[in-house]
This record gives C-alpha cells, structure tokens and sequence, in this order.
DNA sequence: GACAGATGAAGGA
DNA sequence: TCCTTCATCTGTC
C-alpha cells in the first residue's frame, strides 16, 4: 500500500518544527533539531516535495502552523488538524485523547489521565502511552505531571517540556 | 513470554 | 521528610 508521507517545516520562534502528514492527517510531528537544522535522519526518508503538496494537506499544515504557535505562546489552539493515529493500540489513543481535552494551563498527573480512561492502576502504561506518542505540542503530553507536581520526564527533552510549561504559567 | 518504563503508594530510617 | 521497595499495566522485542 502506498503511504507516503508528506513532510512540511513548521517555522516558529522556537525552531523548525518538521510536520509529517499522510493521507488520513497529521501523523507525527519532530521538534526542532540543534539550531533548527533537520536531522540527518531526515535527509534519506522518502518525502513528497512541496509542490507536490495535495490541497488538504496545504489546508491541514496552515491549521498546524497556527495550532503550534498558539500552543507554544501558552494559547488554546483555535483549531487542531485531523490526527491520524493508524496503527496505534487503543490504550495509546485513549490517553492522547485525554490530553487533548486539557487547556493551557491546566495538567493532570498520570495517575489521573488513567483514571479518566476508567484503568486507574495503569499508570505507568500512560506514561509508556505519552512517551510513544507522536505529536507532542499539539497532544499535550508536556501537561501530564508526576504525581506531587513533580515535572516527571519527556520524551523529547525536559527542557522542552519546562519551556512549555512555564509558558503556561504552570507552577511545578 | 520476558522485560522495561515519562508512576504511585507504602513503609522504614 | 527522604529514600527504598514493591505493585500494577501496557507496549515492545
């Protein structure tokens, strides 16, 4: 089966972030890399060029741009873009689902995202979930904290998910 | 099937 | 308080 990704930066004062789409929606979303050079990762994946860009994707990427730096100044994204989470088990989906319901400024331990999923106990699986998950920023997943306030870990660095936070105005 | 993980809670020093 | 240990659940190899 075909399915290529599109692959489109996203400019920010933070960085480039680089915005993978597939034919269903946003698939995965990387933070920028060093000084918002793309990894060398990144060169041999196979990608479509913009001009190839088909118009729901140009439509979903503009939704994402503004989605992101809403997020990144501590705002509530007006709209967020189809997510396409093919793949993904059910747990993994329930838990982002749960974060996408959090508005800036709020957060919620992990014990409590998996109590909202109706499995309270599956608490280190939800940070398993959030570790896996592939668009972080959007799902906030920088909103899940340990239990005690305590900032917990992230994928993607810590300082990011500090950055994020304060921005905020979270208190951790 | 075994193991590891972005946790949480309880018990002891 | 702080540290250690154990219970619990899911995903990955």
């Amino acid at each position: 089966m075909k399915s290529e990704l599109v692959e489109l930066p996203v400019a920010t004062s933070d960085g480039i972030f680089l915005a993978h789409y597939s034919e269903r929606g946003l698939a995965s979303l990387d933070f920028p890399h060093g000084n918002g050079l793309v990894s060398p990762d990144h060169a041999g994946r196979r990608k479509v060029l913009s001009k190839q860009v088909p118009l729901p994707v140009l439509r979903w990427h503009k939704t994402t741009t503004d989605a992101l730096k809403a997020v990144l100044s501590g705002r509530a994204a007006k709209s967020m873009p189809p997510l396409d989470w093919t793949g993904k088990s059910e747990f993994q989906q329930a838990v982002w689902r749960a974060m996408l319901k959090l508005g800036p400024g709020k957060t919620r331990s992990y014990g409590e995202i998996a109590g909202a999923i109706g499995n309270p106990k599956a608490v280190r699986a939800v940070g398993g979930a959030c570790g896996a998950n592939p668009i972080p920023v959007l799902v906030p997943c920088h909103r899940v904290l340990a239990a005690n306030n305590k900032i917990g870990g992230f994928s993607s660095g810590l300082d990011w998910k500090k950055k994020l936070l304060a921005r905020e105005g979270i208190e951790f």
